[in-house]
DNA sequence: ATGAAAGCGCTAACAC
DNA sequence: GTGTTAGCGCTTTCAT
C-alpha cells in the first residue's frame, strides 16, 4: 500500500520495513495498466543529432527527470511518414502525453491524437487550442534588424529558409513589418532561398557574391547553419569577414563560437523552450486546464562577425561571446 | 488472438476485419505484463546536448525505429549518482535491455543490473563478460601519429582529458607504444592535461604557448572540443594555424567543418556505434549468447590545421573535408 | 480448431 | 483503521 491514506504509523513503517528486507520493488507496469498512468512522455522532433533539437531535448528531459518521468526521443527528420509512425508509437507504448514539433503545418492526426500533447515551434501557431512553446521569431528578427541598423547595415541581404516552413512565414513577416515600419519599401529587398543547411547557405552567398549587391555586404541568415556556410564561401571567395561581408545568424547554436570570426546570432532559448514545454505538459496532466501559449525572447549574441560601420566607438563589438 | 498458432484462416480474418471495423488497438501495456517484454530500451549517455553523443544517440535510435522498438534516453552529466539514477528508472519503466556508457570503470552496480546491457566507450574494457562495442583509440591514436609524422611532425605536444578516465589511460598507452615502438623514449613527451572543454584546450595552449615548445608547435588533443579551444587561443595570440602552430583533434564532430582552418581530426564512427550497440543488444535480446566485444576504426579527416613540413608535393592537405 | 479460465501485480472500492 | 475483493487487457493452458 504505497500511496496515501489513513493508515497508522505504526503499519506502515512495519510494511515499508518488510518491503527493504525483501527487496520488494513495485511493478510499474501492472501500476501502469491499474491507474493508466505510465510516467513516460514523449518527445518528437526533426533530428536529435542537430544541436539546435539537442538542446531542447535536453531541456525537456532534464525537466522531466525532475519529476521521476521518463522521456521517448524520436526524430522525424522532418518526414511526415516517420512523424506519424512515432505518434503511433508513443501511443502504443502509453505514453502520458507528448510535446512535438510538427513537421507539416496542418497536424490533422495531432488535432485527434487523443492524448495531451504540446507544440514546440512555429507549426504551434496553426493550432490556438493546443498549449505550445516557441520563441519569438518577429522579436528576435527586429532586434537583429535594429543592431545592425545601429552598426549602419540598413539593408541586408536575406537568407530565408524553404517556402512551405511556418517559420519562413513569420521570418519574411516580421522583415515586412519593421520596413513598413521604418516607411521603406520591402519589395525591394533582397531575399535569397536556402533550405537551412551549411552548404545551401554556402552557395546562397556565391551568388551573392557574384551578383550586383551594393558593397559592403550584410547577410541575415535565418539560422546559424546556413550563416556558418556562408561564412566558409566568403573565406573560399578571397574575401574576409567583417570586412568585406558581416553576417548575422539565427538560433545560438555553440559551433558559431568556433568560427574565425566567431558567428554574432539571434539566439532562441533552445532549452528553455524543452523545459517549459515540459512544465506546459506536466501541469496539462495534472490536471491543469490553462491552454497557455509561452513565446520565448530571444536574444543577441554578438560576436565578431558584424563590421561596425556607424563609426561610433558607443557600440564596439565584444570580440567573442 | 493476434499471436501465430493453428487457427483456421476464415476465422483469423473475421477477427481481423472485426478488429480493423471496431478500431481496435492492442493495450501494449496489459501485454508487457504479462508477456514481461515492453520492447522498450534504454541509453545512458554523458550529454544528450554533445555532438557526439547525439550522433550515437541517433544512430541506436534509428536502429531501434527499424524494429518497432522505443528507446528512452537519459544523460548522466559524468555524474555517478545521476547515472544510478537513471538506471533505476530504466528498471522501473521495465525496459527489455540498455546500452550504457558507464561514468566511472567500476560498474559494481551495472554487473548486477539484472537486465541485458551492452557497453559502449572505453569502459568497456574493465567488464569482458558484457558485450561492447567501442572505438579503437589505440589504432586511431596510431593512425594520427603516423599522418603526423608523414607531414613532418615528429613529436607532437599531446594534450589529454582527465586522468581518471579509461580514455585517458588508453590514449597514453598508444602513445608509449608508438614511441616505444620507434625506439624513442616516451617519457620525454610533453603532455598537457584538460578535461575535454573547449575552454581547457584554449588554458592548455596558452600555457604551451608561454612554454619553450621547441618550434613549430604541434598539437594532438585527445578531443575536438578541447582542439577548438586550443585554435582560438592560438588566434588570440596573434598566431596562426598552421604556420605557426599545427593541431589535430579527435573525434570528429561537425563543429570541426566551421573553423578556419577547417580542423583537422581523427574520427571516431559516432552513428556506428550507436547502431553496432543496438544490434548488439537486440541481438542479446533475441536470446544470442554471443558476447560479441566490437571495436570500430577511426578514420582521418584531414581539413586545415595541419602544416605539411614534408616538404613533399603528395601529402597535401585536402583543403576542406 | 475453438472456447473457458486462470492469473501477471497492482489499485480502488467496499465491507469489517 | 484494516482486510477483502474485483478487475485493468492480455496470454497461456487446459478442456472441449
Amino acid at each position: 500500500m504505497s500511496g496515501a491514506k489513513n493508515i497508522s504509523p505504526a503499519t506502515l513503517e512495519a510494511v515499508l520495513n518488510a518491503a527493504k528486507t525483501l527487496g520488494y520493488e513495485r511493478n510499474h507496469l501492472a501500476q501502469s495498466l491499474r491507474s493508466g498512468r505510465t510516467g513516460m512522455l514523449g518527445l518528437v522532433i526533426p533530428d536529435i543529432a542537430n544541436p539546435f533539437w539537442a538542446e531542447v531535448a535536453r531541456g525537456a528531459q532534464d525537466k522531466a527527470a525532475q519529476s521521476g518521468a521518463s522521456l521517448l526521443i524520436f526524430s522525424s527528420d522532418w518526414n511526415l511518414e516517420r512523424e506519424a509512425s512515432h505518434l503511433r508509437a508513443l501511443r502504443q507504448v502509453r505514453v502520458d502525453g507528448a510535446i512535438v514539433n510538427p513537421v507539416e503545418n496542418r497536424i490533422d492526426d495531432l488535432a485527434r491524437f487523443g492524448m495531451p500533447v504540446v507544440l514546440i515551434g512555429s507549426s504551434a501557431e496553426q493550432h490556438p487550442e493546443l498549449p505550445s512553446v516557441g520563441s519569438d521569431i518577429a522579436q528576435g528578427v527586429e532586434l537583429g534588424l535594429n543592431h545592425l541598423k545601429s552598426l549602419g547595415h540598413h539593408r541586408p541581404v536575406f537568407l530565408l529558409g524553404q517556402f512551405g516552413r511556418l517559420a519562413h512565414v513569420k521570418f519574411q513577416r516580421a522583415i515586412h513589418d519593421h520596413f513598413v515600419a521604418q516607411g521603406e519599401d520591402p519589395d525591394t529587398l533582397v531575399i535569397e532561398q536556402g533550405d537551412y543547411t551549411a552548404e545551401s547557405g554556402n552557395a546562397a552567398m556565391q551568388r551573392i557574391l557574384v551578383s550586383s549587391s551594393p558593397r559592403p555586404i550584410c547577410l541575415f541568415a535565418a539560422n546559424d547553419l546556413m550563416a556558418l556556410g556562408a561564412l566558409l564561401a566568403v573565406r573560399d571567395a578571397g574575401l574576409s569577414c567583417p570586412e568585406d561581408v558581416s553576417i548575422l545568424g539565427f538560433d545560438g547554436i555553440p559551433t558559431g563560437l568556433f568560427s574565425d570570426p566567431g558567428l554574432s546570432t539571434i539566439a532562441k532559448p533552445a532549452r528553455g523552450i524543452g523545459d517549459r514545454a515540459m512544465t506546459l505538459l506536466q501541469a496539462q496532466l495534472s490536471g491543469e486546464t490553462s491552454h497557455d501559449r509561452i513565446v520565448l525572447p530571444c536574444h543577441l549574441v554578438p560576436r565578431g562577425t558584424l563590421q561596425d560601420l556607424s563609426g561610433s566607438e558607443t557600440s564596439k563589438l565584444t570580440a567573442r561571446g
